[in-house]
DNA sequence: GTCTTTTCATAATGACCGTTATTAAACCAC
DNA sequence: GTGGTTTAATAACGGTCATTATGAAAAGAC
């Protein structure tokens, strides 16, 4: 019983997200959210709780909604392929959107007051997982001889994730699709070729 | 005449650069700066303007202390060696210092509130500027044989800094000396050998 | 209908933000 | 010394921050 919830919670969020997106986690005001989302203060607090849960919620959104091509790119049949679509999915996802442009994960908190250090470290351990993922994926790409040996795989993982990190960083500063698609290119022309590849051949 | 100012100048505008640094424009606050200089407000406002003012004096001076291996970078004889000292270089600057990792150019504001839009664009200018500088040595390069023909300067440059990028947010999560320069050698792997090189020779 | 419960909008909370009056202290010229 | 000028420190300024108290409105239960 009681009254209903007038506003959709699932849109609000999707409208936070963008605004965090856009601003990050303390750039980002609730005289913005409230604007974003048509939600008045007291009722945002009453669906997501304070600022640093709707932030964790949009968080928990954006991986879900937005990241999705990194366990499609863990599946590829090769460590080149896997690479390929990491790095073309964030070209993606890093230009999509003209007014929410970059990564929130980057752009949510890279640096900022000691009250938003919870949330920053957040973001860093989200990023951790990822790159622990791509390690692991390139870990048995060498063991089945899609790698050489003496490739790296936390090496190949972490270049991957600074590469997809400055392109963000470059997405976000307004760099066009095409000048992010030479930043991706460039990258996977470093790619170590393993046995079972002819080099240079595979693409994505 | 008049009063002698009690505070060095210098020693204040290096102290807030460090704040900046950790912080970013709008994460450091007034308390912040006036902890780190020891020198209150209205003297920080009499000696450097505003916030804003004062976050750009730092910004020159962190340009000409510690970014002072770009100009040194373009000197080297060849684009790699350019490359190299770029990466090398920023992987110093990004972990010599434990408590203001990263860097300045990066940490300052990648996103934040409105207010924060012209130091924003500011930032974003001053990475711009280094871009350019590293195009137009790589167009010398492929001019003089040191890169092939098929190589593009401009996707050169912008890689390059994607990576530098990269590595900051990554330095500023906290990774270590070791893991950054494993991300420095992946990219400097991928390096096109020009006409001249005997491919793979070259090293920083 | 009335009661209970939940949501709604308005507006207030204390704290901190960047920025400045204000006043006392220090210095040089004379 | 005295006057004029600059800096120093204290404390205040209005504004915005995240958060919440308050009371009206809406819905189901009985």
């Amino acid at each position: 019983m009681g009254r209903h919830r007038e506003f959709d919670v699932e849109k609000a969020l999707d409208a936070a997200l963008c605004v965090f997106w856009r601003k990050g986690y303390e750039g980002a005001s609730y005289t913005d959210l409230t604007e974003a989302t048509g939600v008045e203060r007291p009722a945002l607090y009453s669906a997501f709780g304070n600022k640093e849960a709707l932030f964790r919620q949009a968080l928990d959104r954006y991986c879900e909604r937005y990241f999705d091509y990194l366990p499609e790119a863990l599946d590829r049949p090769t460590a080149r392929d896997v690479a390929a679509r990491i790095l073309y999915g964030a070209l993606d996802l890093n230009t999509r959107y003209p007014d929410h442009t970059g990564c929130l994960v980057i752009n949510g908190a890279l640096a900022g007051s000691d009250e938003a250090e919870p949330v920053r470290q957040t973001l860093i351990e989200a990023r951790a997982v990822a790159e622990t993922q791509l390690r692991e994926r390139f870990e048995r790409a060498r063991a089945e001889g899609d790698l050489p040996q003496t490739a790296r795989p936390e090496a190949l993982a972490a270049f991957l994730m600074a590469v997809t990190h400055g392109m963000a960083v470059q997405a976000k500063a307004g760099f066009s699709r095409d000048r992010l698609e030479a930043v991706a290119e460039q990258a996977l022309s470093a790619w170590p070729a393993g046995s079972s590849e002819i080099s240079g051949t595979s693409r994505a």
